[in-house]
DNA sequence: TGTACATCAGTGAACGCGCGTTCACTGATGTAC
DNA sequence: TGTACATCAGTGAACGCGCGTTCACTGATGTAC
């Protein structure tokens, strides 16, 4: 309520902001299509519909415009996934199936965005500084995650056992699994072949309560 | 023996074939430093250590220099694994840590090709017909892998029971486990993680032999 | 074995384009009074 | 409420560079006789 009487008592004057917002919505679009190193400010800018003086007044490159992009949407995504937990319904699951089946639904899926992210991999493996931006990225995401599968896991007499050796796995076999999701032809076979695999996973490193406490 | 001698009575005249590879390395070398998207054929040809028409001679755009290379790449790396197992000593193994040991051993582990091979994925995403080319190089590691460890595990009395869950398995988590590899700090944590989720897997998706026949 | 000619394979100059980057300028928006 | 001025935010022209691509040329290698 009082956001939105803040947003109609005080219309779009600075444009900046929106600018700023449709280069950047651009820039995902055109990273997605092209690929980074085939973009230019000159692509980035068409997609939004300005010129590139428009570009330069807002960042100083390519690099910085993929760099806030990708923070950006990330951070949105657990946002997303956070406010889901909190403020929604709580799930009701009954067996590991549907544990496993309620996490996979709650990570968001766009082409657009993994093929990004891809390519930001491939970046970061040759740029030091950005490798403690994945490093992060991949905290962040087990710490949204992790307390929601402790939840899931509990409603069925569960909890994880090792928890450090559980939350890189996770991470590593979405990403390697999203990869043939993308890649194969039969990607509903590979979905089907992913969320087993996440279920051995969960076993594997998943006990009755009653064992730990 | 014939092949020496093949070399020694017929000197280098023809320079074509040795000015491709040339170009070849120095294509690998010049991706893993500065990605695809930043490499120029004139990167190429001074990393080689020749003119750009040198490189029109041979190829007619980076990206079939790319894809060459890529291929070349691929196809000598599992055929360096086909010839240490059949020539070499057969392995002994007494558990399934050992197992696991070696096949790890046994994949190739090199900065500049997996750098390149992110790229590669991520290119590919984005490109439907090298889709095929990802899918195809998934299949020829199979091939060489799964028949080495079905190999080592009947030594200690296991046969697989799910080939078609453990294949792609195997490779999701090899490639989702060495981005973390070569991006975390701790490289040798990683490194340990990375063999207990393999064994986690194998054993899994394995069973006495007894039970199977 | 030598000579003449043909082909191979790479050189390096030239051309032009796409695009990064800058900057004087301008219309829109905000502020002071 | 109106006017004058300041600042914001983006325009679009201009400049220059890196580099893709072509091509006439040349020295090296192979072939015929």
């Amino acid at each position: 309520m009082v956001l939105s009487m803040v947003e109609t008592t005080k219309p779009v004057k600075r444009r900046r902001p929106q600018t700023r917002q449709r280069l950047l919505d651009a820039a995902l679009e055109v990273y997605a299509e092209r690929g980074f190193g085939n973009s230019s400010v000159e692509h980035v800018c068409e997609r939004a519909g300005f010129t590139r003086g428009a570009f330069y007044s807002n960042f100083t490159s390519l690099e910085e415009l993929f760099l806030s992009m990708w923070e950006q949407r990330s951070t949105q995504m657990l946002a997303d996934v956070e406010a889901l937990l909190s403020s929604g319904e709580q799930p009701r699951v009954r067996s590991l199936g549907e544990v496993v089946e309620f996490v996979l639904a709650v990570v968001p899926v766009d082409d657009r965005w993994y093929r990004v992210s891809a390519e930001f991999t491939a970046h970061a493996l040759r740029n030091p500084s950005l490798k403690r931006v994945i490093a992060g990225r991949e905290t962040a995401i087990l710490g949204t995650l992790m307390p929601l599968l402790d939840q899931l896991l509990a409603q069925i007499g569960l909890a994880v056992t090792d928890r450090a050796a559980l939350g890189p796995a996770l991470v590593a076999v979405h990403d390697g699994t999203l990869v043939q999701c993308l890649i194969e032809d039969d990607a509903e076979a590979a979905h089907i072949r992913r969320a087993e695999l996440f279920r051995v996973l969960v076993e594997h490193y998943t006990a009755p309560k009653k064992d730990l406490v």
